[in-house]
DNA sequence: ATAGATGCAAAGGGTTTGCACTTGA
DNA sequence: TCAAGTGCAAACCCTTTGCATCTAT
């Protein structure tokens, strides 16, 4: 049983199109701030409540870094990590991956998926 | 100019000894539980000022795990990450590092540091 | 027509802070 | 003595919820 597609409104477009520019997983915040540029009175709380139906429908997915609050990204995407900037606070994708992570797992132990974050400065933070 | 040791009372006496004796990493509702036990009406707020106090003498680490809650170790653990299992949610460390990763980050992008969790199945739980 | 979506404001849950009181050095 | 530490309650911040009002379908 698949989930049925959200309704079609204009504050739930602003945040679909915002998310789907996105070069990078956004934060509520940002979303917010993003998608009320289009959208005049948009509510914290339905921002909250969309985010939550595009989970449910799988069209985008959660970013959890450890510290930071949760970011959202479009779903699909190739297998990536995340670079953190600690002194703008953006989240950055990376791609490419180092394969022999899984190695550094005790014996016995059975790895089944990874996360790897890096922090330091961007690339605008970084002179 | 280094950090002087906080004062001796009983109730951070109480959480250091809580810590020391930890055998994993502690949140904030576990040191109040166990630090309760031998301090009276300890409150929360003085938890929260006496691991401050400990990150910033750095005797102790925050261990921040994406999705929970931030504990506490102590300090001075040679370099390692987490394996986290899928099953038990149990966390392990792990040691030995890959030292490529900061080649994934984008040219221009300065790397300070990283972290890398692996998800599966434990020892005991692949089985 | 009506279930779903929205905005506001109030309620939660966890962390921090202001303040008067206590206590270690 | 007196700055550091403590407990309590209020303040905060972020997220969730209740409710009356809209609005896609």
């Amino acid at each position: 049983m698949a989930t049925s597609p959200s309704r079609k409104t204009k504050q739930r477009d602003a945040l679909r199109d915002v998310l789907a520019r996105a070069e990078r997983p956004l934060s509520i915040g940002e979303l917010l701030d993003a998608a009320s540029k289009s959208v005049d009175g948009l509510g914290v709380a339905t921002v909250y409540r969309a985010i939550d139906a595009f989970l449910k429908e799988r069209s985008i997915e959660a970013v959890e870094i450890a510290g930071e609050p949760v970011r959202y990204e479009r779903a699909g995407k190739e297998h990536h990590h995340h670079f953190q900037c600690e002194r703008c606070d953006r989240l950055f994708d990376i791609g490419g991956c180092t394969d022999n992570l899984r190695k550094l797992a005790p014996r016995k132990f059975s790895v089944r998926s990874h996360a790897v974050t890096l922090y330091g400065l961007c690339a605008s933070c970084s002179h």
